[in-house]
DNA sequence: TCGTGTGAAGACGTTCACAGCT
DNA sequence: AGCTGTGAACGTCTTCACACGA
């Protein structure tokens, strides 16, 4: 293969599990950086994102060289490569679609700011009903989301309706222009392939753990 | 390969994303059968399922055949068979750690019980802090959680604690006999071979997303 | 000598294509 | 003819093992 320094257009040859743990490689680094560290190897920072060495130093020849050899990688400047790679540079903004239970829940959560994310919106298809307890961000009607996202250039969603709603809700957000869904709902999205869909499904995630336990209970 | 109807001790060499979309397949199972299908192809049912037909099959092979060549399979055997190879025939007692924010939230959620499990109680280190709005189930002091487990046969967790207190809460429920553990704090938990850890990083997956948006910023 | 960067090998999972049953 | 069940081919991701630079 080539040489490159840094990747080209062509960021498709790149393996979507690689970048998945970019991010927690991204993590681990801030870690160590809170704690005073300037440099750290490769074995070193692969323990602590729970991953071999060697796929850890695969997994950044995707993107370029970040290291230095016989000593290991500067915490901070591999942090901010990984940043640059991820796009995690100016913050981007998400909205949250469904305000229920979980949809609430996510938007008292701090853990996305945490990670330098800001929702700066809610809808819901009933805005009336949804109890504001701790919640600062006022909740929309979800017939606005459309131009709200137009508008407003936003590119991220998190969609928590219930299941019957999830498709028609991913279509009129996909059509205002959003390319990235974190999709809550127990369903299958149907979506263009230039966008992105990571489903997260509380139940399913439950009852595959239940098949790793079973078989020691014929007691 | 040897042949087999039902799949022996060797659990071992099925893939786990086989197992995963065996959860799927089930929930798109008993949709057919709520609408009142008798018969599914597996073309259909992969489908509904946003798999390859062959994939379907294939994954089915691992546990034994459940179809009728030239037919398709029976709706309502077909969902018992994967329910039984689930271990999800008699409901398991499911214990959530950390009633914080998101904890609470997962309280109240209908879905895992929609499903079919049943969160049996709640623990948390300052109990008296958690807002009871909506839960039903009382919320135990942290310290009891082992004798709970003990006593309980419990052996399935939600992880609902901060990142710092994960690892020990982690080692608590495995020493205490959790076989499986449901972890939504940002952290790689360490844990024994026995015990499975199914981790949801909800930041984590929203970072992931806004790399494949990042692209077409340059406006 | 130490630890990165990387081709090559290996393990794993998916898709194909068709044999075989209904 | 129709559709499942499945070995074999394929593609993808992971791991190895060592060359190379500091």
């Amino acid at each position: 293969m080539e040489k490159r320094t840094c990747w080209s257009v062509e960021k498709l040859e790149i393996p979507k599990k690689a970048i998945y743990r970019l991010s927690i490689y991204q993590r681990c680094l801030s870690k160590l950086l809170e704690n005073g560290k300037k440099t750290v190897s490769s074995s070193a920072l692969a323990g602590a994102a729970g991953v071999k060495s060697a796929q850890l130093r695969k997994d950044l020849t995707y993107f370029g060289q970040f290291g230095t050899r016989g000593l290991g990688y500067s915490v901070e400047e591999l942090r901010d490569a990984i940043r640059e790679v991820l796009g995690r540079e100016q913050l981007q903004p998400v909205i949250l679609v469904g305000a229920g239970n979980l949809g609430s829940a996510l938007l008292r959560y701090r853990g996305f700011e945490r990670e330098g994310f800001e929702v700066v919106a809610a809808f819901d298809a009933v805005p009336d009903t949804v109890v504001k307890r701790g919640i600062s961000l006022p909740v929309h009607d979800l017939e606005d989301v459309g131009r709200f996202i137009s508008e407003n250039h936003v590119k991220l969603a998190i969609l928590c309706v219930p299941a019957e709603a999830a498709q028609e809700a991913a279509n009129e957000l996909v059509a205002a222009g959003v390319q990235g869904i974190l999709n809550f709902s127990p369903s299958v999205l149907q979506v263009p392939e230039a966008v992105t869909v990571n489903s997260v499904d509380l139940a399913l995630e439950l009852e595959n753990l239940s098949y790793f336990v079973s078989q020691e209970n014929g007691g």
